[in-house]
DNA sequence: ATGATATAATTTAAGCTTAAATTATTTAGC
DNA sequence: GCTAAATAATTTAAGCTTAAATTATATCAT
């Protein structure tokens, strides 16, 4: 037990029980992050490349819904991978409130570059549990997660 | 599944526990710091305060390495703590690098206030998963994390 | 004692993140 | 058509975080 906490043991349970998790979060992310900077992008950049990848073009507010960050966040992000000519903002002719952002050429080949490597190092990080026991823990993550989202139904 | 990815089954299975795991950890991160806005405190600042309540005065040195981010992050955690007089820094006498950093009785008064609620916000957000689940998830975290620390002494 | 090396803290520059205020544009109600 | 409300993006201010350079102090080998 890692903590100093003196409360009941339900709750210091629950310290210790989000200490590691925090800890593990953590840990893997340290491990993934050096294989990006290799290639001069950073994690959240990342983010946004691989969604534009899979997704293909997107709104801004559709690239902030889909990472649970702020608007703001999403300007900053699109304008550092502008700056690398890595995507490009249009203007929409429909509605021109709206900013698509596209993956260029550029963008396309680090992308496909770095994906394989990323996902090379988050395997082998994810390698000290077995397969049963990385099923466990995405199927509690995965509970653990979802149990968060407040329910705007329930009756307060 | 979650994820776009096209690759071996270990790989996307790897891609997809991650994401799950990164998604809990946000979500009851979310969770947890409104209790803790609601009186100034940011999560930073918390971890620091709590660690000093529990283990007594230490060197920012210490504070840096308990908490695995750098010296610099400490000095600005610090400075942003003092000017809440939240607590102070001594220089020591017996070595003029160091300095001491100690709670306030402010200081004190806040983290005695703050940690109760945080802890049972946490404790209610873990309670979507049974005690058992709790546990085997704070066990697959533990070895996850444990796992992830490079060996020095391994040869390559 | 001196000079090289370590360590403790700070500073700086860059990027991430948020909340709140602002601007531009669209949509809905009249 | 015109006004009010909603939406998309940006800006600003604040804090978190890092890596790299700097300053001050201490330690170690000669």
């Amino acid at each position: 037990m890692a903590t100093h906490f003196k409360g009941t043991l339900e709750q210091t349970l629950a310290l210790d029980t989000w200490l590691k998790l925090s800890r593990a979060k953590e840990s893997v992310g340290r491990k993934l992050k050096p294989c990006l900077g290799q290639h001069g992008v950073t994690s959240a950049q990342f983010g946004v490349l691989e969604m534009l990848y899979h997704l293909g073009t997107l709104n801004q507010t559709v690239i902030a819904r889909k990472m649970l960050v702020s608007g703001g966040n999403v300007t900053m992000l699109v304008d550092n991978l502008e700056k690398h000519s890595w995507v490009e903002r249009r203007r929409s002719q429909k509605d021109r409130r709206v900013i698509k952002v596209h993956l260029t050429t550029a963008g396309k080949a680090v992308i496909e570059q770095v994906l394989p490597i990323h996902v090379g190092a988050l395997t082998e990080a994810l390698a000290v549990l077995t397969s049963s026991e990385r099923e466990t823990l995405g199927m509690l993550c995965k509970k653990l997660g979802r149990g968060q989202q407040t329910d705007p139904t329930r009756t307060g």
